[in-house]
DNA sequence: AGGTAAACCTGGACGC
DNA sequence: TGCGTCCAGGTTTACC
């Protein structure tokens, strides 16, 4: 389900539900989503303050003194707070139960995940859990420009589309953004990272920035089921130029869209609005 | 090493 | 209504 703008979204929706709540109780009702999940989030995180929610590319994290649960809600995890009474429904696999003021159980952070590629692993503090560290700088950082792609595209073959999605070369950009930022750009998601030059990563790293900003501007995109916490749905969706498109007039110069796949996810461009 | 395809899993949409 | 097929916002893994 979710991209860049979407975890953010989440990311958003949850802090203020959860910055400085103690946690009383961690349920498992399954005990393995895309790996299992580690003995330390049932032990250690009982007790322990939620001391802030953050986001690391795709992954959330909600750091403790003891160290940080690291949440990655693959295509279809979600995650809400609820009352604690709300009843579990099919795939609700962890609960995270929140102490309120009276010391009682007042709330529930429940994580769904259908598919189950999501996943939720721990992170000892003062170390960068294996998964995280071989991950590429943030697309809305200073460190991802023109400059950065050009260098880490130079004696690539592969389409520029998939080294966009590649999270070692920069994290947060999948299948919707990079083809709606290359459509942006007016380059083909076909045409081969090493034949582009430095002007047209300049257009695709800017176009990039704008779109995830707006996207999260707008709360992100919901095509089927994305809701953030609060159960709001992204309205990013209505402003999507070419994924989910194919077919369809370009709404620039009118010719109908192309689809096709590239690496194994469905792509859409327009073939004279983008070389 | 870079590049590609399969694998993981469930549910919804569609065609017959 | 039911069944088979295809598709989906991600990422690792195995293999050329």
């Amino acid at each position: 389900m979710p991209e860049l703008p979407e975890v953010e979204t989440t990311r958003q929706g949850l802090a203020p539900h959860l910055h400085g709540r103690q946690i009383a109780e961690v349920v498992l009702r399954r005990p393995d989503l895309r790996w299992p999940i580690p003995r330390e989030i049932a032990l250690q995180l009982p007790g322990e303050r939620i001391l802030a929610v953050q986001r690391r590319a795709k992954y959330l994290l909600l750091e403790t003194a003891a160290g940080a649960a690291v949440v990655h809600l693959g295509m279809s995890g979600k995650l809400s707070v609820l009352p604690p009474s709300t009843p579990v429904r099919p795939h609700d696999h962890v609960d995270i139960r929140l102490l309120g003021r009276g010391g009682r159980v007042d709330a529930v952070l429940r994580f769904n995940d259908p598919r189950r590629f999501g996943c939720l692993l721990w992170q000892p503090l003062g170390t960068v859990h294996p998964l995280l560290q071989t991950l590429g700088p943030e697309p809305l950082s200073e460190a991802f420009n023109a400059d950065y792609l050009f260098q880490r595209s130079r004696g690539r073959r592969a389409p520029v589309k998939t080294l966009l999605m590649d999270q070692r070369i920069v994290v947060g950009v999948g299948n919707i953004y990079a083809t709606e930022a290359l459509f942006a750009a007016g380059v083909s998601p076909a045409r081969a990272a090493g034949r582009i030059g430095h002007v047209r990563y300049d257009r695709i790293a800017q176009e990039i920035q704008r779109i995830l900003r707006k996207a999260i501007q707008r709360g992100g995109t919901t095509l089927r089921d994305f809701l953030a916490p609060d159960g709001v749905a992204g309205y990013f969706a209505q402003e999507l130029s070419a994924y989910g498109r194919g077919g369809k007039p370009c709404q620039r110069c009118g010719r109908a869209l192309r689809q096709t796949v590239i690496a194994n996810r469905s792509t859409v461009w327009c073939v004279d609005c983008q070389r």
